[in-house]
DNA sequence: CTGAAAGCGCTTACAG
DNA sequence: CTGAAAGCGCTTACAG
């Protein structure tokens, strides 16, 4: 039951070594008998090269590097799986970083991801800084590491290719369906911090916003949910409000609840959308209606576009979008 | 930029590249003098150690593998989290292994797990079937892979060290509870699918109740929200129901819905208590009551507990239980 | 305390 | 098509 070696293998095939290896990497260069036999040896010992010795011989690590500034989102976990079914089928493991939200050491990170040798990296998260781009291209420039951002955009730069929807039409189009609806007074909801997605959907409200020539309204919280209901509690007494769209569905949510305790009601008064369509959006009542995102490809077509760049693959385009919809259920009318 | 080795270093300390191995890995066993002089190169030239190399010539590869049957529960997350701080602070990589919740090929797994020869191993999940357990006990037994349960117990054997809370009085405390609220007819939503965890909460309940004397009810539905409707449905047109235990937040919160669709009060009429704390719980209105269950923590301590096997260290205890606490919001009274 | 050398298990030109 | 051999970058007894 322990491990079997190339030796093991080469000993009972009656081969060398150098011909197991070849039967297993690149079998068009060994005859068909023996490529058979070496096989069926491998089969019976159950053998699994070493990742080690293949590593450090071949200096590919058939790993990537998946790193994840913060892991407490619920899209993280689908797009991993998204990532994890394609490295499945092309073979890559997946080492995992999280990195810290607030003191990330990156030189510490880098060199582990350096000495790790993975063979791509994978960076997924919809916030992405000035700061944090500049360490991905030192990544890639002073290493030849290639990366793909996953459900991010960097503006102005397609130095890094990406994956994600096209927030800023998103932003524009669920806008669009409000003031359709003669909402007069719609509000963006995003958040503090800077993400970058986020600021997509905000020019993308902005747009739709100036084409009807009503005034912009973008209202800025954190991301929990006790310091939200102060904030909206206020946004009730001070402000006239009869459209929400929320840059998450969970922010949406929290809105709602906000003004259900108020006696306002949804949609009648105040239409509310989300992004992403989560569980939290199925589960709240009335439905959010909010934007589809196919976090799930998201995740998959990013690792597929990896393995590409991997293989040193021509790529058509740098920037993936896929297609989103919107979903409108119980809090538009 | 591009990677020094050691024998950069060593060149450039003029020491043999013995001595700059020792001076890392066992620095008491070099002269200060020679070992400040080492780590001052290895700072300048940005030197790390080729983790191919060293896991080969080591035996060791300072990382562990997660295994995850399926990510896209929200408490996966949270779990990784601790689980990644706590490797960072010992220096371990997290290799990560989804299994796809259908048709693992376990087999290949094994192989995988073993051919990158990752030092022990963490089984994050809240079910776990014989089979599984049977394949975890091979490769802890086969290839002396220390291996920890996260977030679940297995019964009857203490082979495979675990960290959870404990999940049978959690059943218990909250079936108690609303026993205590006066209660007669008090129901456990738990899962068509036969999740370990789940049976705990269910033993727990059935205690409760034998005690005092009521009779136990145990709905069993899928994890799909459109399922559960038209179940929960038919059990308002079907039976008496003054009080539900659902093992998932999220389910609590779908039947809420179900409840509020049928005009039934809560918690006036019904009370409700969910499993978890997560943000569904938080979001709901009215805000659910539920078992409180230390994810993160869950996640740091298995991680813990690893790197003490890994270290050979004794355990005190093969079945650590974290505290819990019982959060009582407005859907129980 | 330090160095020379073997060895970890592979890959890959280089011959044949 | 196949084999002998060097080499990947480390660790670790073994001497000294």
């Amino acid at each position: 039951m322990s491990k079997a070696t190339i030796y093991d293998v080469a000993g009972a095939a009656r081969v060398s070594l150098a011909t197991v290896s070849r039967a297993i990497n690149n079998p068009e260069k060994v005859k068909p008998e023996t490529r058979e036999r070496v096989l069926r040896v491998i089969e019976e010992l159950g053998y699994k090269p070493n990742a080690f010795a293949k590593g450090l011989a071949s200096r590919k690590s058939t790993t990537v590097a998946v790193l994840v500034p913060d892991m407490s989102r619920a899209s993280m976990a689908e797009m991993m799986n998204g990532i994890a079914d394609i490295a499945r089928v092309y073979k890559y493991s997946i080492l995992l970083y999280i990195l810290d939200s607030e003191d990330t050491p990156e030189e510490d990170i880098l060199k582990e991801i350096v000495a790790a040798q993975v063979d791509g990296i994978l960076y997924l998260n919809d916030e992405i800084t000035p700061k944090q781009f500049d360490f991905l291209r030192t990544i890639k420039n002073s290493y030849q590491i290639p990366i793909v951002l996953t459900n991010t955009i960097y503006p102005d730069s397609d130095e890094i290719p990406s994956v994600s929807i096209d927030y800023e039409k998103a932003g524009y189009e669920m806008t669009k369906q409000l003031i359709e609806e003669g909402r007069k007074n719609i509000y963006m909801v995003s958040t503090v911090r800077k993400y970058m997605v986020n600021d997509l959907k905000e020019t993308g409200y902005l747009r739709a916003i100036e084409e009807a020539s009503l005034t912009p309204k973008i209202m800025r919280t954190s991301g929990r949910i006790s310091i939200n209901t102060e904030h909206f509690n206020e946004y009730f007494r001070d402000h006239k409000v009869d459209g929400i769209i929320a840059v998450r569905d969970s922010i949406a949510v929290s809105f709602m609840n906000v003004a259900r305790a108020n006696g306002v009601h949804i949609p009648e008064a105040i239409s509310v959308a989300g992004f992403q369509n989560t569980k939290y959006a199925q589960l709240a009542r009335p439905k959010l209606s909010c934007v589809d995102v196919p976090i799930y490809d998201i995740g998959a077509v990013g690792m597929r576009l990896l393995t590409k760049l991997m293989n040193e693959e021509v790529l058509e385009e740098s920037r993936v979008m896929l297609d989103h919809s919107l979903i409108l259920r119980e809090t538009t009318r």
